[in-house]
DNA sequence: GTTAGCACTCGCTTGCTTCAAGTGCTAACA
DNA sequence: TGTTAGCACTTGAAGCAAGCGAGTGCTAAC
């Protein structure tokens, strides 16, 4: 593409994103000093419009950025400002908090995200954890229950009451636990499953009665169905939006952001895989109902393993570039945090 | 007020409720069978109007109910339907749900009433529980940090990680723990306070130093900084209402919605205290942003002691009968399954 | 006390006009 | 050949008047 139709086409997006309205090529020509007349902006832009980079809602208007235009501007065009001193402190702030308590931190970091940007926040952790594990312990609640408390190496506790497969003696429960642990101790959280404990206990040989016992908890604080916990924040921002003053828009909206099995869905799809970041926009989102909407997703990482995804959902006219830079310096800071310990 | 006029503001609440529009002297007598002339009815409701009870939005308008209708028809009028069957069973069904993960099922009781009434629901635990102390374990993370777990006699589970005062040993960490235990099982969860350990660990006798170190550990654990939990859900449900077709409103509600501390203030303002539940009609309602809302909430109990409140935020024009019904029933079974254990 | 009748009010809808923004085309210009 | 000025044209938005209809309040009769 030629160099001034970038710079129209950057003007229009610009333009656009600043002010949720279609940009007229005298507009361009007055803002935006690329030293032409409107009539060759209006020439300019014709071709974009032709090329599909832009469009008009109607004759008389100005033009709007398309997707594929959107995709354009931030493949090529897009400038990533640094975060400014109070928002870096902000950030650092929200990462400065208890990482035990996990549910908390993520929480608030998602507040912290929706604060800075104005966008609605969502994200995942999976509910294994990540890190290696540090220790087990078996807490005899009563005859038939026990408290099951798994520590990893990023210092996240995970615990769940379970069911015991039949009554065991709090002594029985010791000698599980201490095989467990034997077993386990220094396993990747993410690959502590039901095969690899089969394996595992089979070769330090334990009695097999107290093996399926072993197994079956296992199995339980594991159990597949609740591998991702979702958080969400900043919802409310998305009222403000100029592009979600129509009802039904937002009700589809609210009710992805309600349905935590249909973020997870969302999130997997988007999902940046081994990159640090990913930008999903309009009708790339591969979910209904939100393809007015464009996603920024970026993942964290503990011991070069991924651990997490967090992102913002807002208007396909989003501040991509500020997004961009702030999402990665969350990650990163995530990453850090969760690494350090 | 004579038996007709009540009649008749019955019928204006309840095609109001239904209908969301106007209501006007010959519907009434058309649709509610009252055995006299719109004429009449014109009277009762000119009447009415001059009372207070109902408002016109412009003269050629019908009458829609005003905030002391609305609380007379709660007082006097309102009918409260039984819950048909498989309303009870979806109930029943949430109440199944594993109370040892308190959160997930406090999460699920608010999806619940949502999906039952349409509107926005929310819920307040309090953070220390409630019950009576089972049991206290201390678990050492590292030389700095231990677990603190408290078993409720609700069968409810509290953790927390604490930083401790100095280096302790696991072996000293467990005479602080018998230590504990013995001073604390059988107390109130909710009187399990730093001045009543101090007492108790007085009494016996613990070596100073380590008494030192527990009572700094359980005012870890039961700071009251996290003094409520709130849940919310449904919150969607709002969107839909004819009422709130205005972004204003429905950002206030929103935002109301996402701030905790505010929804634990709107709580206990309108906590029903010694009685089950209670009604917040309109005007009523002690924040600012929600006046054109209503609130039903309604405590469990366990053992006679609130145990925390569960309510729903929906319209002033709210279907009251059908919603107490509920609330009462909720309430009732949430008391029952946590006295159970 | 109740009712029928009727004039009156007032918001909503419809259709019309006007306005302003912005385009696309043409012809002139450098 | 690329750029620009000029201008006719399009079209949504805003403003306005007329007509409609739901509903009221009043009066007089029952």
């Amino acid at each position: 593409m030629e160099e001034r139709k970038k710079q129209v086409l950057n003007a229009i997006i610009k333009d656009y994103i600043a002010n949720a309205e279609p940009v007229g090529s005298r507009a361009v020509a007055k803002k935006y000093d690329l030293g032409v007349s409107p009539a060759t902006i209006r020439n300019e832009m014709s071709d974009l419009t032709e090329d599909g980079y832009i469009e008009q809602p109607h004759t008389s208007a100005g033009r709007i950025p398309s997707a594929k235009g959107y995709r354009f501007y931030v493949d090529n065009l897009m400038e990533r400002p640094p975060l400014r001193p109070e928002e870096r402190q902000q950030v650092r702030q929200a990462m400065s908090g208890d990482l035990t308590e996990l549910d908390d931190f993520m929480r608030n970091c998602c507040a912290m995200i929706s604060r800075l940007t104005n966008y609605a926040s969502i994200a995942a952790i999976p509910e294994r954890g990540h890190g290696s594990v540090e220790n087990i312990q078996l807490i005899p609640l009563n005859e038939r229950q026990a408290l099951v408390i798994i520590l990893a190496s990023t210092g996240i506790i995970r615990h769940k009451v379970i069911d015991l497969p039949g009554p065991i003696s709090p002594a029985q429960l010791s000698a599980v636990e201490r095989a467990m642990v034997k077993a386990l101790r220094g396993a990747e959280m993410r690959s502590v499953s039901y095969e690899l404990l089969d394996e595992l206990l089979r070769k330090y040989q334990m009695q097999e009665a107290m093996a399926a016992q072993a197994l079956d908890l296992l199995e339980q604080t594991l159990r597949p169905e609740s591998s991702t916990r979702i958080f969400t924040g900043g919802a409310t921002h998305m009222l403000s939006q100029p592009e979600f003053q129509d009802l039904e828009k937002l009700k589809s909206i609210f009710s992805l952001l309600e349905a935590d099995n249909k973020l997870k869905e969302l999130l997997e799809k988007v999902d940046p895989g081994k990159r640090t970041l990913t930008i999903t926009i309009g009708g790339e989102m591969p979910v209904e109902g939100v393809k007015d909407c464009s996603m920024v997703v970026a993942n964290y990482f503990v011991n070069g393993e991924k651990a997490g995804s967090i992102g913002v959902l807002g208007p396909t006219r989003m501040r991509y570039g500020r997004t961009v830079s702030l999402m990665e310096t969350i990650a990163g800071e995530l990453s850090r945090a969760m690494d350090e310990k």
